[in-house]
DNA sequence: GCCATATACTTGCATATGCAAGCATTATGC
DNA sequence: GCATAATGCTTGCATATGCAAGTATATGGC
């Protein structure tokens, strides 16, 4: 049973290493984006008014606060996103999905869809895929920042 | 369909950093090493002789060559590791696993049996994580350095 | 209302890692 | 055999990221 805990985790953490790798690579030369900043754009894209607390962005990245700071940086220049602040809070400033921004997003998950596709592909049944898709599912349910979603 | 196949990879991504992040605590305080430390020992600890080219390892650990050269520096520093030629390409040389590396990597492997063991607590059952555990060696079954093993 | 604590964010510093270039060795085409 | 290409490894440099400290604001005890 101990053993059975072992590979399936070794196997989740083996598969998504392989599957972040494929992304990395047409995030990178189509998009000029990291896997990172992929899922960082999509966190805002499914949020209520588009936008998320930095803190709360980085718990759904698993990422220091430091580092949401940093990796907006650059995609605030580019005008993907935007700043900001609570009416209530000052501490508070809100990172903005754009205009812009969503635009990115979708083109960006063209490719993530194709990508997801071929990790997939032919050898696998969609009721098989459904199975992986519910079992996954518990792993994640409880988080506050599950990006999946219901199917149509 | 397409739907299915970015929800799985969004699961499988999503929880994939979340078994990580686990991990990673645990590994650091108490054995003083990063996940991908462990699984750089795992590798050497099931490579026949216990010992792999640095290439080897980087495609395993989908990192760069640069990255186990000096991955591997410090460990070698502790004794973990050691150093090997090949007699008949001098191009190579090994890493190998030392006694008192494979003693670590027991005692952290300790660690990831219990962690492991809290991802799917109480509420699976043997049948669904088999299941889990099946249609995630699809992912990973062609490549070479998949670490599951068969169960007893 | 005031002080202690907690929270949100940013910045300095140390570490980690990828990429490209360089070096040594081996393999290949002829 | 020799020139060219390919392979394995290392190193310099740029970037990415975590941690800890600093700043600003908010909350709670009294």
């Amino acid at each position: 049973m101990e053993k059975s805990y072992c590979n399936a985790t070794l196997r989740l953490l083996q598969s998504a290493d392989q599957v972040r790798d494929r992304l990395s690579g047409d995030f990178a030369s189509i998009h000029g984006l990291s896997v990172n900043e992929f899922f960082f754009l999509m966190h805002l894209e499914r949020a209520p008014l588009h936008r998320l607390s930095r803190v709360e962005l980085a718990k759904r990245l698993h990422v220091n606060a430091s580092t949401v700071t940093r990796m907006a940086a650059p995609m605030e220049k580019l005008g993907l996103l935007a700043r900001q602040a609570d009416e209530r809070d000052a501490r508070l400033s809100f990172v903005v999905l754009t205009r812009a921004g969503h635009q990115k997003f979708l083109e960006a998950n063209k490719t993530f869809s194709k990508q997801a596709g071929y990790v997939f592909q032919d050898r696998w049944q969609a009721k098989e895929l459904a199975q992986l898709s519910d079992l996954l599912h518990r792993l994640v349910a409880d988080t506050p920042g599950d990006l999946s979603r219901d199917e149509d």
